[in-house]
DNA sequence: AAAAAAATTTAGACTACCCTAAAAATAGAT
DNA sequence: ATCTATTTTTAGGGTAGTCTAAATTTTTTT
């Protein structure tokens, strides 16, 4: 039987929520992740228990199955590609995108995914550097660093965003900071923590600790 | 308020089933289109009467207001700018996009019909040679012969089809008969109105009433 | 014009998803 | 180890959309 968008959105979020390591999630923060309350959040854990799609035993957290894992990154992979679509295609602005990705995730066709992705020229990263999962549901988070891990002189490629806010989006595109830009700190203010950055090895601005944590960067 | 999936369904329903005229849609004719019940029906006509979308009087038969209208028409101009896109840029075939586009139809965001449709260059006409409502929602239908009545001798060129099933669009494929091309009515045979054609000018084939009564023409 | 047939609506009920309030279980503090 | 605070579940209920069966209205036939 098919799965229902709420239940599509359900398990995409246990799925952010038990991160790499595949961590119990609990009903609170599954009902603050659904803007649900916690008593609706344990029946849709109920339904998804037996549809087998996650492991649940009361009071201890839930966590995806094979099978819910399955429905997660093909609703993942989707998403992903909608975005770059929406941004490659469309003309979108990174920070627009999200919220009519959350729709289009849910399009059933598995042939529509397949010819979109070959359209899109099988992106790996969609336009928030989130890696996008292959046709078999393979997704490899590659280990970036976070720029508050990054010292004074060290240059490094700006890799992700850990917020997806529009607004901090929209923020970076003030800044001028975009994938694949280089950064370099120059300065880090032992105080706050706010640093100075060049970018792309020319003009310099000063970003907050704030902007620092959500920032994905690699070195080299 | 926003309208749900299957309010918008039942409207873009009844503007079929009202057609040109904006004829007054039975219960029965909706409760055959919707795959639903009658009683179904009614309680979805009471709530859309009461949202101001359909005139009702109850054994009387449903109407769009304008504002029915006004979305009725955008979910079609939705429907019809996808399968575009499912024709033209994923290389689906015509007959395989109808399903899909009942899904995509219902994608919110007005941006993102406005972007798609400049993607598409503003088509005019959808992969079954459906008229697209333009952005303020002037749908005009073209006035179309249907093929029966065409007389022997007389050249037309192949506009639209009627039935929109996969299984008649595939024949149509196999017959090689596609939108644009020229059909010349060699012969109609009297005892069951069966009819010779010659496609742009070279091979010749027979076709069954059945299949002439579906194909939208226009004379030159 | 009445009777019969057909179409439509109402009544009562079900599932999916959500809610609030109360009860139960777990985790944390003393 | 017990008590308290927090988390989670249960109980009871609501709306959207669907159903079947019964009642009502309209249409057709005689
Ligand atoms: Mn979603
Ligand atoms: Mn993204
Ligand atoms: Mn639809
Ligand atoms: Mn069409």
């Amino acid at each position: 039987m098919q799965n229902s968008f709420t239940e599509e959105n359900y398990l995409k979020i246990i799925h952010a929520l038990s991160g790499r390591e595949g961590l119990e999630v609990t009903t609170n923060a599954l009902a603050e992740s659904t803007s649900t309350r916690a008593a609706s959040v344990t029946d849709m854990l109920r339904k998804l228990a037996d549809k087998g799609l996650i492991h649940y035993k009361k009071y201890q957290g839930v966590r995806l199955t094979e099978s819910g894992e399955k429905v997660a990154i093909s609703v993942i992979r989707k998403h992903r590609l909608w975005e770059v679509f929406l941004v490659e295609k469309l003309g979108f602005g990174w920070d627009e995108v999200h919220e009519i990705a959350e729709e289009l995730e849910h399009i059933a066709s598995k042939e529509l995914v397949e010819r979109l992705d070959s359209f899109l020229g099988h992106p790996r990263f969609d336009p928030h550097g989130d890696p996008i999962p292959d046709a078999k549901g393979n997704l490899t988070e590659p280990d970036y660093l976070i720029l508050t891990d990054v010292g004074v002189g060290e240059k490094v490629l700006m890799m992700g965003v850990l917020d997806h806010a529009p607004s901090f989006l929209q923020h970076l595109d003030r800044s001028g900071i975009t994938l694949g830009c280089v950064l370099e700190i120059t300065e880090i203010n032992d105080y706050d923590k706010s640093a100075s950055v060049r970018i792309n090895g020319s003009n310099s601005l000063f970003i907050s600790l704030e902007v620092s944590k959500n920032l994905l960067v690699q070195r080299r």
